[in-house]
RNA sequence: GCCUCUGUGGCCAAGUUGGUUAAGGCAGCGGACUUUUAAUCCGACGAUCGUGGGUUCGACCCCCACCGGAGGCACCA
């Protein structure tokens, strides 16, 4: 830029002229002076946002097929590559760049002397962050760092806003979950999280698709509550004139399928629960499940120790991660451990479904914890479960055997009647997982159902409605079953050794932003 | 919803017994430099200290309210 003093001047027509805005218009000083750029380059005949760019690969397999050569090595191969530049060392005569893309990064080697005075001179004029297209020599400098040598460049896409720090990268979290492509962009962190994310959902995927199961989809958008206990967000349709509630499980659409024939199935989607945000919930979070016919929940243990210890492989090369200072190891088998047990072993009482109310209300009252007087005796026990025991365990422990009260999808248990045939998958101190033999008695289901809605009935905004369809789907006959559900958030947390969910959710529940303003986005001289 | 902490230029970040022009770095701008690796060196610029009130001779600093964020509690996976 010619003239230094253009960007400062108040009488440029950047901005609006009005005094208040003065700030504003300091604050979009950079913005101002990419923005004139943008009409420079426009004026002089080139687009800053071209249609396309045909490359010769990707940075990183040239970094792979290429990278060992010695210092100094000239190859005579040519490539094409693209990328966004990270940044931009001038020196003289000769600019060094860092050009990157998903598989890597690359040096540009750019020289007044190969690409003449002028076109020299544009490149120096590009900003980091901008995304450009090369063309050049695979070479090596005298330090030996792979390069390009650019022999033709293209501007991809000019960028307004400057990218953060380029030590320290983006900080604020907010600003990081507002703007993950920020984050993206300058945090190797926030990239390697979310690889290892789609690492172990690819894995998931695929033992699932190797055991024969099918991916499916099924309404977001339902008529009725049911498949798990949650508050769930409601919305309108307009063209039925109804409130339909957004899905807090995938479960009773699946189990349908089973009824018709599908018999493995699964779904990796996006559930919804209108309840409070911390480091471990997000109102809306992504499940898997899967329904296998002929099977019961032991084969759901199988299961779950091949698809998590799968997932961990993918994603991490080993089944090993650090958690807070503790080394864990996802590797089958995992400990199997009734619920009764544990409660014993963690706490040192016994209880179970089958004591006299009375006699578990006194082990509560003995242990400290509050009880409701709509819990029976099985109610009580997965109390002192959830509130002591859980959040002890580290070590991946399958907790077996739950109590029927608190279950009302699960199959009874085949020898006692007060449980049923369930498990949790603990790990970290938190719940991984969650598998059933299914219900699939319609006269039985039918019944619980209608407790639950009793509860419902009396103000409990967590249970589920009568869902007749289901009912009647049962009873055209749903084959024995076994089905598992995992957190995918939660399983990545633990994969990344992260502690909050917002980090493995790409664009995390936020309240609203303010302070974002048109006048942020003042278009200047280039439109 | 409640409690605690927090909010300083595009980014990172100093700044309490409240005291005149609010450190420094990165980025950006001007200059030098053909082998750099967060390049380096020189120079000039950039902030109504989240918002709105209040206390005070004087507020980034103390008080109140509001907005955003973090952690914890409650609820849940």
């Amino acid at each position: 830029m010619s003239d230094e003093n253009a960007a400062e001047s108040s009488s440029e027509p950047l901005d609006s002229p009005e005094d208040l805005e003065a700030s504003s218009e300091e604050r979009a000083s950079i913005r101002a002076q990419r923005l004139e750029r943008v009409g420079q380059l426009r004026a002089s005949g080139v687009d800053p946002y071209p249609y396309r760019f045909e490359r010769s690969s990707d940075i990183g397999p040239v970094r792979d097929e290429w990278g060992t050569i010695e210092a100094g090595t000239e190859t005579g191969v040519v490539v094409r590559l693209a990328g966004r530049l990270m940044l931009k060392r001038e020196q003289g005569r000769l600019t060094f760049g860092q050009l990157r893309d998903r598989t890597g990064e690359i040096q540009l080697f750019v020289s007044a002397g190969v690409l003449g005075k002028e076109f020299f001179g544009e490149f120096n004029q590009l900003d980091r962050g901008d995304w450009v297209g090369v063309e050049g020599e695979i070479m090596a400098t005298k330090k030996g760092e792979l390069s390009v040598k650019v022999s033709d460049w293209v501007l991809l896409s000019k960028a307004l806003r400057p990218l953060p720090d380029k030590w320290k990268g983006l900080a604020d979290v907010d600003a990081r979950y507002r703007q993950r492509y920020v984050d993206l962009t300058v945090n190797p962190d926030a990239r390697r999280v979310f690889e290892t994310r789609f690492a172990a959902v690819d894995a998931i995927r695929r033992v699932l698709r190797e055991r024969g199961y099918l991916e499916v989809e099924t309404p977001i958008l339902n008529l009725q509550q049911g498949g798990a206990t949650a508050r769930p967000f409601i919305t309108h349709y307009n063209a039925l004139t109804l409130d339909t509630y957004l899905r807090i499980a995938l479960e009773l659409p699946l189990k349908r399928l089973l009824v018709g024939g599908l018999d493995r199935v699964f779904e990796i989607g996006r559930v919804f629960r209108n309840e409070g945000i911390d480091t471990r919930h997000n109102p809306e979070f992504t499940m898997l499940e899967s329904y296998e016919a002929f099977a019961d929940y032991s084969d759901m243990m199988e299961l779950v120790e091949v698809l998590v210890s799968s997932a961990a492989v993918a994603a991490n090369g080993t089944t090993k991660v650090e958690l807070r200072g503790t080394s864990v190891d996802l590797a089958p088998p995992w400990r199997r451990v009734t619920m009764v047990e544990l409660i014993k072993e963690v706490v040192g009482v016994d209880i179970n479904p089958e004591m006299e109310l009375s006699e578990t209300r006194a082990i509560l009252d003995g242990l400290g914890l509050e009880w409701k007087d709509s819990w029976g005796p099985g109610r009580c026990t997965h109390e002192v479960y959830d509130e002591l025991v859980e959040s002890k365990v580290m070590e991946p422990t399958i907790v077996f055997d739950h109590p029927r009260e608190t279950s009302p999808l699960a199959k009874p248990h085949r020898s006692d009647p007060s449980l049923v045939e369930r498990f949790e998958v603990i790990v970290d101190g938190r719940e991984l997982a969650n598998a059933y033999s299914e219900l699939n008695d319609p006269v039985e289901q039918l019944a619980r159902f209608q407790e639950e809605a009793a509860n419902k009935a009396a103000g409990d905004p967590e249970s589920g409605d009568v869902d007749l369809d289901y009912i009647r789907a049962l009873e055209y006959g749903m084959p024995p079953a076994g089905g598992l559900g995992i957190g995918i958030d939660r399983l990545v947390m633990i994969l990344a050794a992260v502690e909050s969910i917002r980090e493995v959710i790409l664009f995390p529940t936020l309240r609203p932003e303010h302070g974002l303003t048109d006048e942020d986005f003042s278009a200047g001289p280039t439109v």
